[in-house]
DNA sequence: AAAAAATCCAACCGCCGGCGG
DNA sequence: TCCGCCGGCGGTTGGATTTTT
């Protein structure tokens, strides 16, 4: 793109001695000095005549021994030089210009799944280099900072999930679904299987990032919602399905006993927007899943406006029944839902008349269940914590 | 039209692990 | 076992290009 195509002696290219010892005159690229012949070897852009050569060269002996590219061709370029010219720009069937939608949508599901493994995406992603990846990645990871929005969105990670999904772990899911039982699966529901990567790797990513600041603070904090950290209960339905916990993040419009618009977007739009946090402008909310790993998330103030977009405010967000008792906890959602408490350790999922009722409009707040209410917190570090504490002292 | 700011992206850098002598 | 070399990887840089002011 900018390549000096025909000035090989351009600004932009610098000049080094291979295999030289003194310091103050090469640069320190230590893997490309050492040679057994000193050379002056160039750096920055190449140009269409190395290229060719390298082309040529490659297309010939194939990749391998890039020390010998160098030698052979007399290239004044290191071998790690060539490697990387060929491997990122002139090896065949190499896909140039942006990414398309579908290519997009991989690379964010892939992140979700691997981190900054480039090399490994690059593998699922025909014809483009980890280097684009990587690219693509870094400028995605500002666009979304500046525009405070998600960096795995939530419908763009459905298809992974449900992917995901048929590969649940669960046999009992497996087989209902090869078995081609999918036309049922509003009674037969898995939970989406997140996996320790799409969560807790995210989080700690995100944590680790050094894009954010206050790291220590979050920290901190995570440390104290951990203390006090209670499984969530068995979910049950009311045709007895038992369902693993995790589950209720996903089990949502109730009809007629059948769960109804269940998606795993769903179950990923009220996890996805969980990993999203302003240092600046948070606060902690904590998910606890009984029998899996236990995973935090973080808010910030834009959550609003993500839960709203994403309709996230849809869910029930249950409070768990730490006395085992017969609490009723109300669930003033906007969409309106209400459970009864069963047994001990399980709840009833709500049941709805027809379709769940949409998300109001102007629905702007944040609610906390604790043992007999929804609490609209303002400062919810704060009412967090204090719940936790109470709850966890009854 | 020009300057400044933002974005893109090719290439470099440094580290690491595998391999062979 | 040690050492040097090489290839591979992820992080980073900085010049080119595009967009904004």
């Amino acid at each position: 793109m900018h390549e000096s195509d025909s000035d090989p002696d351009s600004d932009r290219t610098h000049w080094y001695m291979s295999n030289s010892d003194d310091e103050s005159f090469v640069d320190k690229d230590k893997d490309c000095r050492r040679s057994t012949v000193a050379l002056l070897l160039k750096k920055g852009p190449w140009t269409s005549w190395e290229d060719s050569i390298l082309e040529k060269y490659i297309k010939k002996h194939g990749e391998r021994n890039w020390k010998l590219v160098q030698k052979n061709t007399g290239l004044l370029r290191c071998g790690k030089s060539c490697r990387l010219r060929w491997m990122n720009h002139l090896r065949p069937n190499l896909k140039k210009g942006a990414f398309s939608k579908e290519e997009e949508n991989k690379i964010i599901n892939l992140h979700r799944k691997m981190g900054n493994k480039w090399s490994r995406m690059a593998a699922d992603l025909p014809g483009r280099t980890d280097n684009e990846i990587k690219n693509y990645w870094n400028t995605r990871i500002k666009k979304c900072k500046n525009n405070r929005s998600p960096l795995y969105p939530a419908n763009v990670c459905n298809d992974a999930l449900n992917e995901d999904q048929h590969e649940s772990a669960d046999p009992n899911v497996r087989e209902k679904l090869t078995n081609n039982h999918l036309e049922d699966t509003t009674s037969m529901y898995s939970a989406p299987q997140f996996s320790d990567a799409s969560i807790s790797n995210i989080l700690d990513r995100r944590l680790a990032s050094k894009d954010y600041d206050s790291i220590e603070d979050q920290r901190n904090q995570i440390e104290v919602v951990a203390k006090y950290e209670i499984p969530l209960p068995v979910l049950k339905t009311t045709n007895n399905d038992i369902f693993p916990s995790a589950s209720i993040f996903a089990n949502h419009g109730i009809s007629n006993g059948n769960l109804s618009a269940l998606s795993t977007t769903d179950a990923l739009q009220m996890e996805l927007p969980l990993i999203q946090f302003d240092p600046n402008n948070q606060f902690v909310y904590s998910r606890a899943y009984a029998m899996h790993l236990t995973n935090f998330a973080l808010l910030n103030d834009q959550s609003e406006e993500l839960l709203n977009d994403t309709d996230v405010l849809n869910y029930v967000v249950m409070k768990e029944e730490l006395s085992g008792g017969s609490l009723s906890p109300t669930i003033n959602m906007p969409c309106e839902a209400h459970n009864s408490m069963a047994a001990s350790n399980e709840l009833v999922v709500p049941q709805y008349e027809g379709d769940a009722p949409p998300l109001q409009d102007d629905f702007t707040s944040y609610f906390y269940l604790n043992d007999t209410n929804l609490s609209i917190f303002e400062d919810t570090n704060e009412l967090f914590l204090e719940n936790k504490l109470d709850t966890k002292g009854n």
